[in-house]
DNA sequence: ATGAATATAGAAAACGTTTACTGTAGATTT
DNA sequence: AAATCTACAGTAAACGTTTTCTATATTCAT
């Protein structure tokens, strides 16, 4: 490998003068001699040791980018939207997976430590990073996908109030009156969001909750199956469901299907997550993306800012997205699609 | 940040007993100040800097986990598989994506170098390492999911031939005499081994091949709808088809039911991938599994093996799954499930 | 013409390791 | 009893940068 000696004697100068032409941008080095010394670097390869360049300045030009056992497949989506920025700053992601353990949680950063990442980014953990803050030296951080209710603690989180409300709005205006909701677990701040956003559109519209046409799942498929087929039980039904998320609503077309009833001419459904799901089932379903590459671009950028101007950190930073409109409320039905032809604004899958 | 030299004052030594303790496993060094460094450094939270480290020793512990905007919803999982065994090694893994211009790319790989990863794993890249092989300086590299016809190239790859066999053998035992196929694009080595298997099992059984009941897609959806069309116009209808994946099998589903035709009943149908729609369609797709944690445990081994034991990189290394039987084969019809109970055998969702 | 300010660039120290070399006991051989 | 070996541990150099301090030549104001 060739080192900034060899750039030095090749341009006929002191390795110091180098190092400020590739490194510091604005030190007054004669343009003849700047030229000269990029010349030579160019010609002879030459790229800066990051192991000695760390070691002097105490940067490495590395964030850790952590997931753990519950990250999600919404994950690989939030990593790219953080990659595109950091890269775009010169930073590189250590992509690291949390162990369960707590105590091996602390030797991972601590060797991460070691590594003298510049920040950790944490991608859909729960890891308790207020509690262990001094576990990060002081290092900037930054949260994705998950929300802690400590003051000064970081998130990056979707603008589920505002994304929730298009969906329910949408089937307002598309008339209906009686609406029911199928929510997800009550410990993520996304389940209480969503339903909050539920309650207030109905309540800005005029429109009369009933607990008989609400219910909860868990996320997956068959408890949106078992809640579609509680609220199936009412004796009015409800003209259309918002549900918390793509799995289940999945799970509640199968169990209105199997009813006799017909999506979305008879009950229309509403979903959340642009869920792979979502796109090939019939009737391909009506749903709220998340702005995942968004979310990472917006984390990443945040980091930077802490990193480069020492900024402080943003609290909580929401993030707005839209509605996908599909087959299963009503707004297109007829239109027999066989996959969607939506493409995500940041040009992703 | 506590240093080499605080463990040596702690401990009363010197630096160099305190580095030989710590990383040179088998240096003679009495019993007992080895416990008395050992309990130093863990007192003092001590861990080694990396970036000295591998200034010093020029190697820096972390492997470049290398994708391209070809890399499919498969990378995560095989990402994954290839931590599990780099981090039990100490190895940390710099995940970058590769951009689209080759000139950049060169430009990534320098970066990296500088940043003196101690190998390259590429992850369904299409990157040409073979003629490019002088830029990786000589480090140690593996491939995952993406096979190259240069000798001395290695790749971890599926073992398409044996995968697809299953897949065959499962219907002609179930009595299948008139199969089907519906392949993937050519210039995909998993297209044509998973052809040929079909070819090979067919002929083993005595079954004849006929053109009218086999076409290709291009792995997507829509592809896989025409071609199951293009099939059902044969005189003769074949009573299973066997699809080069999920995605057109998904497809091929909803053409033989536009067609007024039952799956599994009339016609069987059998895919690969164990992609997610798999799971969720109706009727739920048998399928045969790639093994993608496995292949990225595999990868990693053998880069590990080059890393430590100087070994010879493998040429091909040809990794088996298995088949899971769902419900468009026939074999489970009748059983409704609503979701799938498999779980696969790394423990991955 | 003198002194001060400026523009440019070199010398050398420092960052925290690893390791080749050296040194010193005590044990073993002759 | 001298010579050799062994087990252990310290000294110091080196890895490739960045940056402080210093030095020179030029420009500028007086």
């Amino acid at each position: 490998m060739t080192t900034i000696h060899d750039v030095a004697e090749a341009a006929g100068v002191s390795i110091a003068t180098v190092s400020r032409v590739l490194s510091k941008s604005n030190y007054p080095v004669s343009d003849e001699t700047r030229q000269r010394i990029i010349r030579a670097a160019k010609d002879l390869g030459y790229s800066v040791n990051r192991a000695a360049q760390s070691l002097r300045t105490e940067r490495s030009m590395m964030i850790a980018v952590i997931l753990d056992n519950f990250s999600s497949m919404f994950a690989p989506t939030i990593i790219r939207g953080l990659q595109a920025v950091l890269h775009h700053s010169g930073y590189f992601c250590l992509v690291v997976n949390l162990p369960w353990e707590i105590h091996s949680q602390a030797k991972v950063v601590q060797d991460l430590l070691g590594h003298s990442v510049d920040g950790f980014i944490f991608v859909e953990t729960w890891h308790p990073v207020s509690e262990s803050k001094a576990m990060l030296s002081g290092k900037p951080y930054a949260i994705v996908h998950r929300l802690f209710h400590q003051p000064d603690v970081n998130s990056v989180i979707p603008d589920e109030i505002y994304n929730a409300t298009l969906a329910v709005n949408h089937l307002i205006q598309m008339g209906h009156q009686r609406i029911g909701y199928i929510s997800g677990p009550s410990e993520f701040f996304s389940s209480h969001d969503r339903l909050k956003a539920y309650e207030q559109a109905m309540a800005a519209a005029g429109l009369a909750l009933d607990k008989k046409i609400i219910s909860g799942g868990d996320w997956h498929i068959p408890s949106g199956y078992r809640a579609a087929q509680r609220i199936l039980e009412a004796r009015k039904l409800p003209s259309a469901i918002v549900v918390a998320n793509d799995q289940m609503a999945f799970g509640a077309i199968r169990a209105i299907q199997e009813k006799g009833l017909r999506v979305p001419e008879d009950i229309a459904v509403v979903g959340y997550d642009d869920d792979e799901v979502a796109k090939v089932c019939t009737p391909t379903i009506t749903t709220v993306s998340l702005p995942l590459f968004k979310m990472g671009q917006v984390a990443a950028g945040n980091l930077l800012n802490q990193l480069t101007k020492a900024a402080a950190p943003e609290a909580e930073t929401h993030i707005k997205s839209e509605l996908i409109i599909r087959q299963s409320c009503g707004a297109a039905a007829g239109q027999h699609v066989l996959a969607t032809d939506y493409v995500r604004p940041d040009g992703q899958a």
